[in-house]
DNA sequence: TATTTGGTTTAGACACGTCTAATTCAACCT
DNA sequence: AGGTTGAATTAGACGTGTCTAAACCAAATA
């Protein structure tokens, strides 16, 4: 059986491995858990014995298929988790992470088979991330382009935001920059700074590089997937 | 901070403390959870210096109103759990209990009210047992008599059973003994042995002593509370 | 090539929750 | 009252996950 510290490792070493691809460095581990680099090699020690990533020393790591089925074992049950938080309990879009956080671990398969058939088996949570299938099969990660990609006069949708922080979640979610809404970008300034006016509100927004590089865009015309559980 | 496991602790203590009074013993602590003497002995100490139980030595516990408030607690999230699981998840009365056990420990306050305002406030979950309200104050534990208190002849209705066992549990519901019948005693056998006829059905059940004795009745004319979720 | 530097790992410690084996206590029974 | 007995506690150990301090490696620099 594996902790739920281990799962949270998992979890990590595959949204790193996302982002920047394998291998994923210590420090880079220790730093998204807040964790000390000690213990990460500690702990990478143990699940590499498990089987579940392989290691190159001083190099980094790699999950191997277990661990990446695992991993998204725990990512489906958190974005099913975020999906019935919003759908049903009334959360705003910015609260569900923590709470899906604490939860994921704890689910029994029973509890993600009836959460799922009560969304009817969405694909995306309200964020916009992919919720992996029940299969936990890879989900194949779309060629969205970020908002960063972007220059002055794009007329773009929103897809998907990222779910880590939740004080940019806020922003973003009283910003009306959530998925599914569109956008145009009215100028960018030195460093990346991206200043949009939200279609509909006739409100205008400066987002910094940081932010708008994690913010996945798609043209107007095209469809990602789908647009994430609406919400308050 | 309380860990997951010391919540554990002060609701075992809290529910044998409700069966059997003050002081619980070390041993039955120990049987309740299914840990060895040494172990609780050892847990129960760290309780008491955070002030949560009292302790005499070679004597047994007694939970402080702050450990029985924490308890109330667990307790709280506990039977809302199991509530929201049968009306919303669809989930049968004698598969809520471990589901609850998981979570009941990792949900947010938010989450608590959430779900509270979602099955309305209720009272009693759907094993018949009362939940304690938002203020933690000790329920009133009501002067219901037990099945094996009657005799033959009466007939008397259901208000709560015990969810300590699953399989106790499965039994009683595919009987028909769930909180709300009617049943009739049709016969008390040596040991205590309890056969009863359940209202509308034709079925006759046997029942032993050590579950009769576990089964909350009242008289037909009284309300205990509420009669506990209904539940497929 | 030698050195510096920054990230990685090893070494050693600690808190937690658990166990088994040994000891101690208290209550009961001659 | 003295001895027996069963429960409770102490003693000592272990696994997990974490830390700090020290040693180490490898890549970039001089």
């Amino acid at each position: 059986m594996l902790s739920d510290v281990m799962e949270d490792y998992l979890k990590a070493i595959y949204s790193l491995q996302m982002e920047h691809g394998p291998p994923v460095s210590t420090s880079a581990i220790a730093e998204y858990l807040g964790k000390t680099p000690p213990t990460v090699t500690s702990m990478v020690g143990k699940l590499e014995d498990r089987g579940l990533l392989e290691r190159e020393k001083y190099k980094g790591v790699e999950l191997t298929e277990e661990g990446e089925t695992v991993a998204l074992e725990v990512l489906r049950h958190h974005r099913l988790l975020e999906a019935y938080l919003t759908e049903h309990l009334d959360y705003s879009w910015s609260e569900v992470h923590e709470e899906a956080d604490a939860l994921e671990h704890h689910i029994s398969e029973e509890f993600e088979r009836r959460v799922a058939a009560a969304l009817g088996d969405p694909e995306v949570d309200p964020h916009g991330d992919p919720i992996p299938s029940a299969d936990l099969t890879p989900p194949n990660s779309s060629g969205l382009s970020t908002l960063s990609d972007h220059t002055v006069g794009d007329v773009i949708v929103v897809c998907r935001v990222s779910d880590r922080d939740p004080e940019e979640l806020e922003y973003l979610s009283e910003a009306g920059v959530v998925p599914g809404t569109t956008i145009e970008i009215i100028d960018v300034a030195p460093f990346g700074m991206v200043t949009v006016r939200v279609a509909d509100s006739e409100r205008e927004q400066s987002l910094p590089e940081s932010v708008a590089r994690t913010i996945r865009v798609r043209e107007p015309d095209e469809s990602c997937e789908d647009e994430g559980v609406s919400t308050a």
